[in-house]
DNA sequence: TTGTACGCGTTATCAT
DNA sequence: ATGATAACGCGTACAA
């Protein structure tokens, strides 16, 4: 007989646990009269099993709270059955709805996401995708971000399927889904030159993305025979006080500009404030339009005009795309144009 | 209107690479003419290397691209270097703060930050800590969420060190970190009493936190004798129209109401803009004061009064409990309130 | 239907 | 200073 010389516990509802550490699949195994693979299968192949057995193993699983070392099967399947996402930043909310949507689309093929920030700092980034490399996750989505030369090789290297979204650029490092943005410059400023706008001004960010549409926006104004634009740069991340502090600028230097074109709804948001502020009717003396159609958009005074974009599409269409990848099948278009579309409400 | 320039597909570029698989600390060994466990040293401990050793390995590395594996090391050293953090929502008011300086925090100690989402389903809850259990991390940080309690005994039998912050329970899992919610209603209500207000409202999410807040808002008004506060509740999460239709309540049935409690910045946000679309002046005839001193709070028209909670402190506290623990050192204070304090500014 | 042997890639330990 | 060995926990392949 046995003594045990152990200490006691005086928690209440604390489970009869061996030891110190975590249960693994061969303390299941012995508490249900089992071997370890008839755990193993109790859980990836239930239907092999004789009821009794796996009830036995079941009700063990359950008291012992024991929960699978990922590492382990991650390690023995070479499928750590994780996903993870880059992007710059939590801050701005323009990419919620996007990974929202990834990561329900990967939660439902029993995939996990791991998110990971490189701060706009592209000298971190390399760092931060080694970080995430390491982990061998099933596939990589990169969100609103260019990769370094280094991130690059890193990627190709690691033969992990990439999914770049938000920006079509012409060099994929795998798979592709975004928009044109110099396509949505020039379309806003047809809206406002078909409105009958012809002192056209614009607040933006002064990222890569950020310059290409203003270049197109500036580009079709000239073309139809506008005075230049006059374009107030504000520092990321887009807040709403930048929005203020650009559409300030821009009155400054420019007072007769009747149309504004945001580079993002929080900044429009901004804008809006600084109209309110210095007493211009929206959008009557002044029309405002935005970027991404964020939840707020609808419910400004006046209702924000906004250039919509389907986060949601493009984190579904990367899920099927990593997806698809793991599984062999062939991706039936790895490099996709979701396009975008104006919101008419009343602010321009 | 739509501006779908359509779907473009070719065939996805193949980068050139010696083989068909990433390489294994075994090729990077081959290739540097030495054994697997001195390119693990070349990594681990360069210090116990020849200099020209290491050189010649720390070449094969980067030529090779090489990344270890952390599924392997992981599970060889029972530490993943990974910290996971559970939220309701990305969207949230100050998590954003928090998690931005959570993920620095752990950064400079060699951790990963993962971050997992419930998206403030209950039900889904417990399956979520399954999933991050199973990776093994070496700590977990609850943030904003009140686990279950089947969540609560997998964390338990986990063995893995937990942070709760957001909210100062009475029942801690294990680390504590957070503040008192009954606490700020009492602050608010003192504070609209002191300028003397008597006719209080509250624009209010509808979770456990927030009624423990509504509650003790109410009461202090009662205890002052002032007339039963007038509460809207609106759905999670905060959103500006959420804001806009609660005050919009507010007023339609106490028309008297002069100062408002919004339970978080956001919501605070919208009752300005309800305020403003109703000709209602901001302070002089209704007072708005806010929860999170979000970045934006200081550039509304009014600026926003709110109170200020220190999510970057929740963060670097939360980092360090995980940390000290990890190293098996003592955590001098397992259960810390961090407090909170009102900023003063312009709308009440 | 259930069990045994082996290997996934890495690193601590011990040996040289 | 460097190498050989074993072990981390799990699941496939095969055997019973």
């Amino acid at each position: 007989m046995d003594y045990d010389s152990g200490t006691f516990s005086h928690l209440p509802h604390q489970p009869v646990q061996a030891s110190n550490r975590p249960s693994k699949i061969q303390d299941v195994a012995r508490a249900a009269g089992v071997s370890a693979m008839t755990v193993s299968r109790a859980i990836n192949h239930p239907e092999r099993l004789n009821p009794e057995t796996l009830q036995r193993v079941r009700d063990a699983i359950a008291s012992m709270r024991y929960v699978p070392n990922a590492l382990a099967s991650g390690l023995r399947l070479s499928r750590a059955r994780l996903v993870a996402a880059l992007l710059p930043t939590l801050v701005g909310p323009v990419f919620q709805e996007l990974i929202q949507s990834l990561d329900h689309a990967l939660n439902q093929h029993g995939y996990q996401l791991m998110i990971g920030r490189t701060g706009y700092d592209a000298a971190q980034e390399a760092d931060l995708i080694r970080a995430i490399i390491q982990r061998r996750p099933d596939g990589i989505v990169m969100i609103g971000m260019a990769a370094s030369e280094e991130g690059r090789a890193l990627l190709q290297a690691s033969r992990i399927p990439v999914v770049e979204t938000w920006d079509l650029t012409d060099s994929a490092i795998d798979m592709l889904v975004g928009f044109s943005h110099s396509a949505i410059g020039h379309a806003v400023a047809a809206h406002f030159i078909a409105n009958g706008h012809r002192q056209l001004g614009m607040v933006s960010g002064d990222d890569a993305r950020a310059r290409v549409r203003v270049a197109a926006y500036a580009q079709a104004a000239q073309a139809a025979g506008l005075p230049e634009v006059t374009v107030a740069y504000t520092p990321a991340p887009s807040t709403l006080g930048g929005g203020r502090r650009g559409l300030a600028e821009i009155l400054a230097e420019r007072p007769e500009v009747t149309a504004v074109f945001c580079s993002s709804d929080t900044l429009a948001l901004g804008a809006l404030v600084e109209a309110q502020h210095q007493g211009l009717q929206v959008p009557q003396q002044l029309a405002v339009v935005g970027l991404g159609d964020q939840e707020f958009a609808k419910d400004t005074d006046p209702p924000l005009t906004t250039v919509r974009l389907d986060g949601t599409r493009i984190g579904q269409l990367a899920a099927d795309m990593i997806v698809a990848r793991t599984l062999d099948q062939p991706v039936d278009a790895p490099r996709v144009d979701i396009g975008f579309s104006i919101t008419q409400r009343s602010s321009g």
